[in-house]
DNA sequence: TAGCGGGTACGAAGATATTCGTTGACAGTA
DNA sequence: TACTGTCAACGAATATCTTCGTACCCGCTA
């Protein structure tokens, strides 16, 4: 039984994770299609990949069926938390303000996730008190 | 003459990355302390990286003294706004708002950076709007 | 029964990242 | 000159990630 490292999940894992989290409980059928869309994948390529995401625990699989229906571990918040903390220790020095200053600063913040950003932090500053 | 492709920098050449944006131009010599002070690693170790990073385009060195000085070719916030824009591709759907959200809500803002986001917000919409 | 469609499991190749040993160059000094 | 310390270059071993071919299984039907 495989029980490999808890690291963050990889660039294929993680595409694979958001057509999960997306659709729901899949096939692996299911999966290639939504992957093969947007890049030409072997369907054993994605089933490979679902293998060895089982092996590290980042998904659940119901095999009471022929086609096993595959299922994410771990909810897409937590799992965007993880990865943004690790990238807040690797490249920010830990610093939460000095990320948000990066984000808030790209051009991919709009004038709306402007306004709501501004409301998420009145809730945060009620809460940090 | 090397040219790899220009994907995000790896775990190892961010950490070496950190220690040439923290102390500035840096003999292999003084990034291998720094580095070595953090996780037992071998002096040559360091130099194949810088090797390699050269050849990505990640660092430059002069070479007039024996002990060549490197030195990062982007800056920290350059980089960090690639690995951010990158996450916010690969983790967050494009959202910059569903980002900044996971980031206030996970435990690693104090009050202060609290504060100091919401002023750098305020500057954020009067750039926008 | 033979063949087909659609499924899993497995091994292995190729790409990339990480680590370090060994070699050879050079400068200073005993 | 011979030895020592410091350095860059290189090759190679190892680990991990990604991709896919091949083998095999099961149920259906001609």
């Amino acid at each position: 039984m495989g029980n490999r490292s808890s690291s963050r999940p990889t660039d294929a894992e993680l595409e694979i994770l958001s057509v999960l989290w997306r659709n729901g409980p899949s096939t692996v059928r299911d999966v290639h299609a939504a992957i093969n869309a947007l890049k030409p994948t072997g369907y054993t390529t994605v089933l490979k990949l679902l293998q060895i995401m089982i092996d590290k625990g980042l998904v659940r699989r119901d095999e009471s069926e022929r086609a096993h229906v595959y299922e994410a571990r771990f909810g897409q918040e937590q799992t965007q938390r993880q990865l943004l903390d690790d990238l807040l220790e690797r490249a920010f020095e830990g610093s939460a303000s000095k990320l948000v200053m990066q984000a808030l600063s790209s051009e991919k913040a709009t004038t709306e996730e402007l306004a709501e950003i501004k409301r998420l932090l009145k809730k945060a500053e009620r809460g940090a008190k």
